[in-house]
RNA sequence: CGCGGGGUGGAGCAGCCUGGUAGCUCGUCGGGCUCAUAACCCGAAGGUCGGCGGUUCAAAUCCGUCCCCCGCAA
């Protein structure tokens, strides 16, 4: 970093949207080596309860570090949109988990590159919702790409990429924030690295890409006939949001944590004991899931022992 | 003004509609039983029923208002 110091700092237009991103914004604005010209995220929207307008994480984080906030609804359509991203001359787009398709016309606005973060070792888990797959598939590992960006989704160049291992105590939260904890320094080294040109593109083997889809509560459904294993990593791939839920008179219950329990011989569905310990479900293949957090609808998520005083399971939730 | 649920001893709930002695399961403390126990029996402590205002002889309960938590949908 020191031997930056004296060359003029690099021009970055940042692009981004949810939490995700905000490390990397931050680790790029802390940086001597780079300056953020403007920063880009999707317009305001009505949210959560209420509908009340919210502001992106990307967009509060921009305004506390003093970074003008562009949010076009689309560059494809807006031709000024476009114009306007030419005006800052960058030498780098940094875009994170931005949620707009950037037509070519965009990306070859930047002058060394426009680079793209995705929480996944790519070709694996194109798409929007790469740290969600790893979880549910019950990958033993993961990590980030550092790419440089092609009209296609996900399809670009490799620059860099890295690793972590998944344990069976990780859950969406804590692996969404590890990843992006520790993408946010290499975006960082690779644009400088790839700025001295000591990084070569590698594409990627397009014969091995998996793809993704958007996550939605009918993902998060806990089919009981399913091997408890898979109902284990779907849950922690649920947690905290949207969480993993199953239906029981009615209701939605949601589960925010389980272990996968001992073997069993009933049918999947069946409540084989509810106690202090945690409920026990059988599943497919003669397995069985221990839930250990429940929740009901307008209540809060609470530990077995706090959710059984309340609530009586029926014999089968099949 | 998107739809909806909830705030009752330390925990989780019932009671509210049809105002009138603060209930249940658990925990805590004390005692008993037992080789022993997270089991069982007996007893006790602990609550301004989210805040404020109103109606009433009387409000957890009815009316108004505010605060906080949560589910759905986006």
């Amino acid at each position: 970093m020191s031997d930056s110091a004296g060359s003029s700092p690099l021009r970055v237009v940042f692009m981004g949207c949810p939490g995700f991103a905000v490390p990397v914004l931050e680790a790029l604005a802390a940086s001597p080596a780079f300056r953020i010209t403007a920063v880009y995220c999707m317009p305001d929207r009505p949210k959560g309860r209420g509908h009340r307008e919210t502001a992106t994480p990307i967009k509060q984080a921009a305004e506390t570090l003093g970074f003008p906030v562009r949010q076009p609804a689309s560059f494809r359509k807006d031709p000024s949109a476009v114009a306007e991203l030419r005006a800052e001359k960058p030498d780098f787009l940094v875009v994170v988990a931005y949620g707009l398709i950037l037509p070519q016309e965009v990306l070859d606005i930047p002058r060394l590159a426009a680079v793209n973060l995705h929480a996944s070792l790519l070709p694996k888990y194109r798409g929007p919702s790469p740290i969600h797959a790893a979880l549910i598939e019950g990958d033993p590992v993961t990590g980030n790409t550092v790419m440089i960006m092609n009209a296609k989704m996900d399809e670009g160049d490799i620059l860099a990429t890295e690793t972590t291992p998944i344990t069976p105590v990780d859950t969406l939260s804590s692996l969404h924030d590890r990843l992006s904890a520790m993408g946010a320094p290499l975006v960082v080294r690779t644009l400088l690295g790839f700025s001295r040109g000591e990084i070569r593109p590698a594409p990627q083997n397009h014969a091995l890409a998996t793809y993704t889809q958007k996550i939605s509560s009918d993902t998060a459904h806990l089919l009981w006939n399913r091997p408890a294993t898979a109902l284990f990593n779907l849950i922690r791939a649920m947690t905290p949001c949207p969480g993993a839920w199953f239906e029981s008179n009615g209701e939605r219950l949601k589960v925010g944590a389980a272990t996968v329990d001992e073997s069993v011989t009933a049918a999947p569905g069946t409540v084989i004991r509810a106690d202090a310990h945690g409920v026990s479900v059988a599943c497919g293949e003669g397995s069985s899931l221990l839930l250990l957090k429940l929740q009901r609808p307008g209540k809060s998520m609470m530990p077995a022992a706090d959710f059984l005083r309340g609530f009586t399971f029926p014999a089968s939730l099949a």
